[in-house]
DNA sequence: ATTTTTCTACGATTATTTTCGTAGAAAAAT
DNA sequence: ATTTTTCTACGAAAATAATCGTAGAAAAAT
């Protein structure tokens, strides 16, 4: 089973999936915008993600190309889970109403859950 | 500012209000039905989320009584924060449609959810 | 043709988190 | 009164994460 990326994994992950397959110069420069460390350290992190399989590469050219090795909803789904366990005990509802009240949602938004919220009471 | 708690620590602070202040031992055992450590580790955790400033305590009688010194709902709205940044780019929508998708809802909670939902509509 | 820049590899360092072990005092049990 | 159990304190180890620095090869620039 592969490991649960770290923050730091997840902000390249990020821009993978953003961005599609991706030197360690464009990673690098992409959270260069936010963060600011050598230029070592995001190739590192992409080393390890290979070893842990996070990430598959090409090395054909000189400058290897990264490419996310699992997906993204898939993997957003694997760490709310956690999230859910470990900061709201478990109930997924409570986060749902925190993320709701906390947020200032737009029409569109509004509307789009309350279309899945009708999909799911007609499904039961 | 006080420091996120880390993952231990929050199964700790979940322990605490649920139940109010209590002791290492209290603790340690509810707790050890899900972990199993030593007596001495979540000891030494609530010492360092004292001197984190994470918990009070209160040592009179020579069993220490913790209590949490920063709120369930406080702190659930900071770690949902950064949560939502890390794992969905910040956007808020995107984990309530995975957490509402992903979570099979009874009646009441869809009904609970319906009704946030009006009142947001009818505040704007 | 040299120099400079751009890569990877990879060990080492630093920081953070989690766990453990031991010492010694206080309380409880025998 | 002794022994055993139950505490705290606290240093230290183990585990994990994040960052850096250097070496050397390849490519690009001069």
């Amino acid at each position: 089973m592969l490991p649960k990326p770290t923050d730091s994994e997840l902000e390249i992950l990020q821009v993978l999936w953003e961005n599609g397959p991706s030197s360690v110069r464009f990673v690098n420069d992409q959270l260069g915008e936010r963060r600011d460390v050598g230029y070592t350290t995001p190739l590192k992190l992409l080393q390890i993600m290979h070893e842990k399989g996070l990430v598959v590469r090409n090395t054909d050219a000189r400058s290897h190309i990264y490419e996310a090795a699992i997906e993204r909803d898939a993997t957003q789904r694997n760490l709310l889970g956690s999230f859910v366990n470990n900061v709201f005990s478990g109930s997924a509802m409570d986060l749902v109403m925190q993320a709701l009240g906390n947020h200032k949602a737009s029409k569109d938004e509004l509307d789009q859950i309350k279309a899945l919220i009708e999909k799911m009471e007609n499904e039961s």
